[in-house]
DNA sequence: TCTCCACAGGAAACGGAGGGGT
DNA sequence: ACCCCTCCGTTTCCTGTGGAGA
């Protein structure tokens, strides 16, 4: 990279989404009682408690974590491991990436064992015999651990039974939903304990804004953004629940705006312009991620909602060979967790009115 | 308020994919 | 080359529950 020189980006990869910046503003509390739940851990293993983080949307759980995953690994014996339940979300899935990460970290140059045709139980057996010849400490993310039940929650007992083998393990659990565990066997509820919470809020207008400004100063060239557009995008972003996705996103969107219309200065009609962009972008973003059944899915929801009972036959009068009534609402139960549509409880025999919370021509687009 | 019935949702069984052992 | 294994998406089965009509 030389000569040129963006006019409007100083540094683009700043507004990315897995760009985790060396200070995260206004959650130095939060990251300090994490830290010090881990540090102490480290310190005494006899003495683990669990953490337990949630928050809505977009207020720095994950890249709270991330970023001390990231010191950890630069001052400390311990072995982070992160991992996405929303795509890891089986106790196999969880399990073989924790063994995965093990060897890929620790022991570089072993053979990662396969985890088809090997019994979960092997599998486990052989974490546990290498954690405990290599003496490494463990801190194990898992993020959106909603996705984890019910099928995959038998794993949190397992791995917190680890300490038992005399195996000091730290789990740090993340959700957007405090009560996430209600249902849950009380066996593994037990088993997860101590546990400490760590509760995340929306941020502040004015919080927003130092983050905003924050952002605005690493990202963009000298001058470019405009104070006004500045304040518009933190009030609207509070508005929007305190989301910096949204924030950042609309940011990014605004510096192309600028640089499409020649001008190079990000300005209130940028950013509005970006936020009717990507305003959807987040549930575009879902959309995307979704495989293409349940992408089918939830494109055949019309506008107006629909009873279950006549969605099914809907359903099969399209896909005649697609899955049977029980997996379609588990398929339609997912799509409602992630947010894309809502279920309500009111017709005959108590069934479900389904409802799309997204714009249908976002399913055209993609 | 009671009864009936359609429906939701938990549990368990099934079967295909993809791996290992011999 | 063959048979064996396990996981996990899927189906099947079954019970408890909510709404509608008497």
């Amino acid at each position: 990279m030389y000569s040129y020189e963006d006019p409007v980006f100083r540094q683009k990869e700043v507004l990315f989404p897995d760009y985790i910046p060396d200070h995260l503003p206004h959650r130095e509390k939060e990251i300090k009682a994490i830290s010090s739940i881990i540090n102490s851990a480290l310190k005494n293993p006899e003495s683990i408690s669990n953490i337990f983080i949630f928050g809505p949307p977009g207020t720095g759980k994950t890249a709270s974590v991330k970023f001390i995953f990231r010191k950890l690994e630069e001052e400390t014996a311990a072995f982070p491991v992160y991992i996405n339940c929303f795509r890891i979300n089986t106790r196999m899935g969880v399990v073989y990436a924790v063994i995965f990460e093990f060897f890929r970290k620790v022991r570089p140059t072993r053979r990662i064992p396969s985890r088809r045709g090997v019994a979960y139980d092997e599998l486990f057996d052989l974490l546990v015999s290498e954690l405990k010849k290599s003496r490494v400490f463990p801190v194990i993310c898992l993020d959106e651990v909603d996705h984890l039940l019910p099928r995959g929650s038998e794993v949190l007992y397992d791995l917190s039974r680890l300490r038992e083998e005399s195996i000091p393990v730290q789990l740090i659990m993340i959700t957007n939903d405090q009560f996430v565990f209600m249902n849950v066997d009380p066996r593994i509820k037990s088993s997860l304990r101590p546990v400490e919470e760590i509760p995340y809020r929306a941020y502040t207008i004015d919080e927003m804004k130092e983050i905003i400004r924050i952002r605005v100063e690493f990202a963009f060239q000298k001058g470019v953004v405009d104070e006004e557009a500045v304040e518009y995008l933190a009030e609207v972003a509070c508005e929007m629940g305190g989301d910096v996705r949204i924030a950042r996103e609309t940011l990014l969107r605004a510096g192309e705006l600028a640089r499409q219309d020649g001008k190079f200065r990000v300005t209130v009609e940028h950013i509005k312009q970006a936020l009717s962009e990507s305003q959807f972008a987040k549930a575009k973003s879902i959309v995307e991620q979704l495989s293409s059944k349940e992408r089918k899915i939830i494109s055949l929801i019309p506008e107006n909602g629909i009873f279950y009972p006549e969605f099914y036959e809907l359903y099969r009068r399209v896909y005649p060979s697609g899955v049977r009534d029980r997996m379609l609402r588990y398929y339609l139960e997912r799509l409602a967790k992630y947010g894309l549509i809502t279920m309500e409880r009111r017709g005959i025999g108590g069934s479900y009115f389904i409802r799309l919370n997204v714009p249908r021509r976002i399913f055209t687009q993609l």
